[in-house]
DNA sequence: CAGAGTACGTACCGATCGGTAACATTGTCA
DNA sequence: TGACAATGTTACCGATCGGTACGTACTCTG
């Protein structure tokens, strides 16, 4: 983990502390932004504006909003993948220690409130059209995940790994949409329970 | 099934929905350009146009986008409820049997190419903000539906009843956003293999 | 210092958004 | 026939949408 730049450490007014690029101040607020109030809610005006820059700066470092949306969608993924590693990091040799870690992780982050769900989940809901780059961007990372779920199952020895890693992407899916829907006490506290149940009965 | 009323008790030729009236058209059609493309992404001017009808038939009959939203919340609330317990309604006392009937119904339909999940989960989605009547009609209907479920795990004798439900109201959820994620041949396919597991466990 | 790039802002574009005012037309029933 | 409710027609509103032409300020290099 190398230190963030951008520590303000000084005490400047926002507007002139701006010693970070434009396109990484756009890259992060739309980052927020669009992952808090989703994609269409957010225009790129609102954008550039809490990012302290300007329009034709966004323009500049990204060929439209759809293709800014991409970039989001791209770094969403890469943050992901490091949230689903990391919490099993201690267990190098145990797939199913690996999985439960990440899924403990997600039963209490999915069950406390203001949670949003993935942003990648939000975006195939929010652009449903098989060729918007939004679409294909968030499909690709599920089908990483759902293969990598397939590998740990296979990897734990289980009976049918590709059924069991579609019944926990089923739960984990599950748990992203409700801990949206209900949000404290939602239904993902069970999350771990239910994946336990499903991995000892096939194993 | 009760005889839609349309509003006038006179004599008309059989309703061949050739001269309904505006309103119903308005709805009928912002419910499938709801469903099909996402709230956020369908205008008024389309969804009159598609309609055959104007813009001021739309205002007439709602106050704004806002209020058709919900209208459409509430028609496909009461669509799913149907959908929901028509596959076992020929098992009135066996709830585990009312359930599965579901279940397996919703497996194939959430796999098949095209599927875009549930209205009112996408809803949720699309307008995160809590005070949206688009976000608390959703939210009622979710609510109502995890309950339901836990009367009839308490039904059919589960040792939890509530954390059954909830571990089944994940998988659900999980199949209503995956299905259209991956679509032929997603992880749905295995809702009811899972959900049978989860419940003669907890049996 | 000159000059070239780089990085950014000012001001604007046409299109579309949700929504409305005023008036004409139609069909139904008394 | 006349009244009334429902709908269509036309034209419009201010706000916001995604996107751009063009000018300016800073910095690096010689």
């Amino acid at each position: 983990m190398r230190p963030k730049p951008s520590s303000h450490s000084g005490k400047q007014p926002p507007e002139t502390e701006a010693p970070r690029r434009a396109a990484d101040r756009i890259r992060d607020t739309a980052f927020d932004l669009f992952y808090r109030e989703g994609i269409r809610a957010i225009g790129v005006e609102e954008i550039v504006t809490r990012a302290g820059v300007t329009k034709p700066s966004l323009y500049r470092a990204f060929e439209s909003k759809d293709d800014l949306i991409a970039a989001y969608l791209r770094d969403y993924d890469q943050r992901f993948c490091q949230r689903f590693e990391a919490p099993g990091a201690d267990h190098p040799d145990d797939p199913k220690a690996q999985l439960l870690a990440y899924l403990d992780y997600l039963a209490v982050r999915a069950s406390t409130d203001g949670y949003r769900g993935c942003g990648l989940t939000n975006a195939v809901i929010e652009y449903p059209e098989h060729d918007h780059p939004a679409h294909q961007v968030a499909v690709q990372s599920k089908q990483a995940l759902r293969e990598r779920l397939r590998t740990m199952c296979r990897n734990m020895g289980a009976r049918d790994p590709d059924d069991l890693a579609d019944s926990l992407l089923l739960l984990i899916e599950g748990s992203y949409v409700s801990g949206q829907t209900f949000g404290e006490g939602g239904p993902a506290r069970v999350l771990g329970i239910a994946a336990r149940r499903l991995i000892d009965a096939a194993l």
